[in-house]
DNA sequence: TTATTATATTCCAATATAGGAATATATCTA
DNA sequence: TAGATATATTCCTATATTGGAATATAATAA
């Protein structure tokens, strides 16, 4: 499990979050991930690499079949920080600290 | 505001990560962003407007300075998301529906 | 107006990343 | 065993990104 601005970077590529979302509920395997895409099976399983090392995805093997599926963990990190920064959504005091000699 | 992807992308820099969390609760202007920074003011405005382009801070000016604070609508955006995932992570309907003939 | 302060923009270099091609590995089947 | 299928790895190229330096713009103060 990676920290949060590595989950957001391999969530920050349009490929990955699909195929993200193609898991919600769902463990597919590689070949029916690929189905999906007009891009090569290497570049699909590149980007599965970046999800697992991500701590967004498990994997695990069944016979010639590698199954993909989500990684609750990861975000339930994700929704701690949202609802952290939404719960002081509400206040927002200015804060100006700085001094004024700078170069 | 944008999709997904691109907030996602915004926060996947541990700088701009940082400028986020130090936003939770308060309005800062960019010079005691900076001063929390080792790298250069250019550089500061730079991660600035990317996360303003996403969607995830707004600015307002108050004379010579420029105060920052998130903007609320990206981070719901991102807890329905998360909401979506985590509520579907319970069922994981094995799926395979490839065909065999492939190249 | 000129000088100063705060922030933004432009340009550049080093590095990172996405995706393709070729190849390797793992598993199953004949 | 050899061949076929599913997935992973390596290498390469084009493009994107981070951060610095120099400069521009905006607003205030003298």
């Amino acid at each position: 499990m990676k920290i949060l601005p590595d989950i957001f970077k391999a969530l920050g590529d349009p490929t990955r979050m699909r195929i993200v979302e193609m898991l919600v509920g769902k463990e597919l395997c590689v070949c029916d991930i690929l189905d999906s895409f007009n891009i090569t099976q290497p570049v699909i399983s590149h980007h599965l690499k970046i999800l697992k090392h991500a701590g967004l995805v498990t994997d695990s093997r069944e016979g010639k079949w590698v199954y993909y599926s989500l990684d609750h963990k990861a975000f339930e990190l994700i929704g701690s920080f949202i609802d952290k920064a939404k719960g002081d959504l509400h206040k927002k005091e200015r804060q100006h600290a700085c001094l004024p000699i700078r170069k």
